[in-house]
Parts: structure tokens; C-alpha cells; sequence
DNA sequence: CATAAAATTTAGTTAAGACTAAATATATTT
DNA sequence: AAATATATTTAGTCTTAACTAAATTTTATG
């Protein structure tokens, strides 16, 4: 029942890739993983074997979970976030740092450790980026943000989660002060490249849409 | 130059079986690290053969480490002592928990993470079993120590160290209350079974060699 | 010191999980 | 709807690190 680290890899990124409800693609997951396609259906085929089947998987069709694969795949979120959320504050860890770190620790934690790390941190609900962390029992909670790519002028919001794990893009954004918690207004949109000029505190920033799908706020 | 956690496994076993400067035979490796004497023959071959090499060896002589793999002993070693202390110091592991859950952790921190539970811990110099932390620079600190079972009636000690894992046996000498720091006063000595008997506090408790071998104290 | 026992190594397999090259299926374009 | 482009899968290989069985070397014993 313990899987491999590269299985829970496999097992998260398809969460990541099916959270919208469609299948996750060959190629999407390899690249993803950085992993060839031809490796990627070797493994999928691999975990759609499994007595029980971690993935439901048909040639051609793409990858979901079954309900057993999104358990395990909700584990080693919940590590990876609980993770983050504990060496941040108990190691002085910054936003952009945590991640490369938790990515390795969340497959070797026992479920002991996740117990304690929860507890000593109060149990709490959101990683440093924002991001809801899976409950104990393995249920992850419904998110109500919107991407700030979908705000036009004259709406208020607060950021509420970054959804990045690139450090240079996450200190671009403490640098401009796009952090969870913060409140926004959208001043400008423009069509032609989907730019969103917004104000943070004093500040007015102009944010392509490589940025904006990436910040997810909850609308004032 | 980093290495696979199987071969930083084998490595620390080394080192373990080195310490007292004789070569570690390929039987004792394997019924440490649990696997085959095959298997452990063909590892040894592999770690003489990298270059740099990280042991010497010689058919059916035994490994030694070269000062290339001493260092990357040392650094494993390292990683589970700090583990150790944070995992009590920070998380309240009692020292019978800790050891399983730092073995598993020891191959995958950064660096980084090294540096910063050390500070956070103000660089300890003893794991929670007494034994000693090699330092930043890899270089073990000599031990001054003796195992009790070289002690004989009246000679007072200090325990320092207890070199010991299985949970059982720490959950037991806890019960009897020999830990670091714990003052004894032997009172008999067996030369039939070896046994000891010490004095702990109020308690007088009779040890066998088994145990006595584990337990390393300063006289006084 | 010859022989039995124990330790070690060699030889050959296996499993996991990656890879490349080639084949095939699906999707897109004209 | 045919032709091309893209995505995916199949087939076969490689590496790591384990295993067992058999051969060999070393050590211990009679």
C-alpha cells in the first residue's frame, strides 16, 4: 500500500492535471514530471494494474484517478504542504525556498511526523503560498477564489493563493507585493494581450497573463 | 558526488564497522544493512571502483573507508544525530522514536537544511543518545568514553552515551533510568556471566554483557 | 597438515523505472 | 476527405540494486 517516490510523484501531478475534472494527457504528465512519453505510459499502464487501480486509463483517452489514487494522491499533498507551511516557520524559510525542500522530505515523512507537524503548527489550513491543505481524513477543501485573470477594472479583491513554485517568479512577487492577504484593485484590462493593470498598496502594476492566471483572489 | 541512499547506507555501516580501525568484513555489512553477502560483495566493487573511490578493498580482506568516503559517512552521520535532537527538541520524539524516522530523513535534506536546524539548536554536540555529532567540517570529535562492562566494583561513572537503536531496549533502560548524564556506582562484577551490578540513583540493577557493551559512561 | 566449516565471491536473474527509435492512432489543415 | 502534424503507444535497452545457486577462498579443526 506504500508507494514508490516516483509513484506519488505520478499520483500528484495527475491530481494537479485533472483538479478541472478532465483526464490528465501523456504529454501534459510527462512534462509535467520530466519524464519522456513513452515512460509516462509504461507507469500509467503500471498503476492502472494495480490491484486496486490507482487510475482509471484508457489508450489514447488520458489519465483520472480512482477514488484509492486520490487518497494517496491527497497524502503526499497534504505532506508537501504541511511541510512548507513548518519549515517556514520554524526554519526561516522564505515562500520561494520551501518548495524544493518539501518535494523531497514528502515521501519519506511518517504519518507520526504529519501528526506532530500538524498539531505543533495548530492545524493549519493554507501552505505559505496560500494553498489549501488537504485534511487529515484526506478531503481537500472546496477553494472559492477566482484567477485574477478574470477581474476587469474597478473590482477590489484580496490575493488568497499563488498558484508557483519558480522562487525567481514567487521573489518577483514579493518584490512587488502580490502576496496572500494583500488587497488589489484592477485599474486597467487590456484585450490585445490580456494585461491587467492593478494597485497593490501604493503601487500600480501592470501583470501579463502568465502572472494573473497564476494568482488566484477571493472578489471584495 | 551525491550519492544513492543505498550507498550512503552502506557507507554509514562502514563507518560504524571501522571505528575501531579493522576492516569491515563482508558478512558483518550485510547482516547489518540486511541484505545478501552477494549483493554486499557487488556494492564494495562498485564503491572501490568509482573514482574517486569511496572505499578500499581487497578480496576477502574487507572494506575500509578512503578519507573521500569517510567524509561522506560523516555527513550522513551528521544528518540523522541533528535529526535526532530536532526531532525531540522540536517535536517531542521520545529517544526510543526518533532513530526510524531520522534514517529516513538523513538522505534527503539539503545541506541548507542542515545548516539551519544546527543553528536553530545551537549547534548540539550530542545526539539524544549521547553520542557525538560530527561537526560542520565532518570531522568526528574524539570520545573519551569507556562501555561500562570495563568497569568493576567501586568505580563511579558518568553515563555518556548509549549505543544503542531498538526501541525496546531504550524504552527498557529508560525504565531503569540509565540515560545521559545518570551517575552509577558499580557495586559487584560476575566474571562468570559477566553481569555488573551498579547502582543508579536509589536503584541497584543487575546487567548483563548485552547491555553493558551499549552503555559508554566517563569514570570519575 | 588434510579436511570440514565458514566466509566470500562469481555468475546469472529479477524488478523498478528510466530511456530512444519506430509504429500507430488521433487531430488539424487544406 | 486526404494529407500532414501531433500525440501516444509499442518494442527493446539500460542502470541500479537487490536476489539465489554455485564456486572458490580462507579459517578452523581433527
Amino acid at each position: 500500500m506504500k508507494q514508490s517516490t516516483s509513484i506519488q510523484d505520478y499520483l500528484k501531478r495527475i491530481y494537479e492535471l485533472t483538479e478541472d475534472g478532465s483526464p490528465a494527457s501523456t504529454n501534459d504528465l510527462a512534462r509535467e514530471l520530466n519524464i519522456s512519453a513513452p515512460s509516462v505510459t509504461g507507469m500509467i499502464q503500471k498503476l492502472a494494474a494495480e490491484k486496486p487501480a490507482l487510475v482509471e486509463y484508457q489508450k489514447h483517452q488520458g489519465v483520472m484517478l480512482t477514488p484509492i489514487g486520490k487518497k494517496a494522491a491527497l497524502e503526499v499533498i497534504r505532506h508537501h504542504r504541511l511541510l512548507e507551511v513548518w519549515l517556514v516557520q520554524t526554519l526561516g524559510y522564505s515562500w520561494d525556498e520551501v518548495h524544493e525542500e518539501a518535494e523531497r522530505l514528502e515521501h519519506v515523512i511518517s504519518e507520526d511526523f504529519e501528526r506532530r507537524i500538524a498539531a505543533a503548527l495548530g492545524h493549519p489550513t493554507r501552505d505559505p503560498h496560500g494553498e489549501l491543505i488537504p485534511t487529515a481524513d484526506l478531503k481537500m477543501p472546496v477553494d472559492d477564489s477566482t484567477p485574477l485573470s478574470a477581474l476587469r477594472p474597478n473590482q477590489f479583491a484580496t490575493i488568497q493563493r499563488v498558484n508557483a513554485q519558480d522562487p525567481n517568479l514567487l521573489r518577483h512577487l514579493v518584490g512587488l507585493g502580490l502576496t496572500p492577504g494583500i488587497q488589489i484593485e484592477v485599474m486597467e484590462y487590456s484585450s490585445f494581450d490580456n494585461n491587467l493593470t492593478v494597485k497593490a498598496g501604493q503601487k500600480i502594476i501592470v501583470l501579463g497573463l502568465n502572472i494573473t492566471t497564476k494568482i488566484f483572489v477571493e472578489i471584495k
